[in-house]
DNA sequence: TTTGGCATGTAATCCGTTACATGATTAG
DNA sequence: CTAATCATGTAACGGATTACATGCCAAA
């Protein structure tokens, strides 16, 4: 397993509370990491092969019905995995945005250009906002201990500020003119 | 030029300011947006020559004294390519926080393992916060014209507003003992 | 003289997305 | 019947990083 992927150990995180089958496991992903993670089928399956061919996950095929299932299950050796990785210091987010990118370089044109880009991001960070509400008032309802609902609600706490963060900058960029 | 790549823009979007040498571009691409863009020599210079096949940007070379210097400048093609893609809508940047996955994660394992995260993490963002309020301060000596520096100075305060929100999110997720 | 800054580039690798390809089941 | 959901995968491509390779100039 290469240095840098981390596809592996949200898997594996996921497959620590209930084996699952791919498909899950990207509609899980989705549910409950999706505002800041994101994987695509094209890099789960693999990995998931992957993982399975290193003995950190087991599998039982079911061709159930004629449709195809194959259910994954973390084993000690993925678990051990996963934990030697937690405890690593985690690695800094790359950031790249574009947003600020054009933003830098409207003083080079005209400033109404920089308008609808601003406008799009206040009503961004609003859905952003509505969205993780929702989610936040979700975590309650899920099947989950008190201190895995603290630690979800964590992240979406941080999503929220950061949306909360962009509104209030690109509505007084909006308002000082630009 | 492919459709995704958002390194051409960057360059060209730095000459129109002056020309320089694919050193220079990448020293002032660390002093201005550093905190938001970031590009490699591996990409920066293989840009820099299909840019220039492309017709958007000319050179010239010039071996004074032995070292190699390639000095680069916008044409009026590339200056046009540039506002082009400057009126595109921007896309949503990628967030893929590894930080957070760990703190998501972190419902499985002990507690303890995630303090020193949160602590790196608060220690990160008081250094972005000394080192955008330094930038902040340095802009004012730039020699660029007002608009300029308030496009410059917009970027810099939606880091630091960044900065600010995750350092106290880290530290009231730490005063609460996770 | 040696370290650090200036200067340019290539090769290997890789993580990841997008598009493609296929098919069963279930609800309306 | 048909659309949405469940379900699994591959191939092509691509942007980007890292490591490698080279060499001059100036200052300490």
């Amino acid at each position: 397993m290469s240095e840098r992927a981390r596809t592996p150990y949200i898997l594996l995180g996921l497959l620590c509370h209930e084996p699952m089958t791919g498909y899950e496991l990207n509609a899980t992903i989705q549910r409950t990491v999706g505002h800041f993670w994101q994987e695509s089928f094209g890099q789960l399956y693999p990995t998931l092969k992957d993982l399975h061919a290193r003995g950190l996950v087991s599998m039982s095929a079911s061709a159930a019905g004629g449709r195809d299932r194959k259910v994954y299950t973390i084993t000690d050796d993925g678990r051990a995995a996963l934990f030697r990785w937690l405890a690593e210091p985690p690695q800094p987010s790359v950031v790249r945005s574009e947003l600020l990118l054009k933003v830098f370089l409207a003083s080079l044109g005209g400033v109404d250009d920089l308008r609808p880009h601003l406008e799009a991001a206040v009503r961004a960070a609003n859905a952003q906002i509505t969205h993780l509400t929702a989610v936040r008032a979700a975590v309650d309802a899920e099947p989950a201990t008190e201190h895995q609902r603290r630690c979800w609600l964590l992240t979406v706490d941080l999503g929220l500020r950061s949306a909360e963060a962009t509104r209030a900058w690109a509505e007084r960029a909006l308002s000082e003119g630009t």
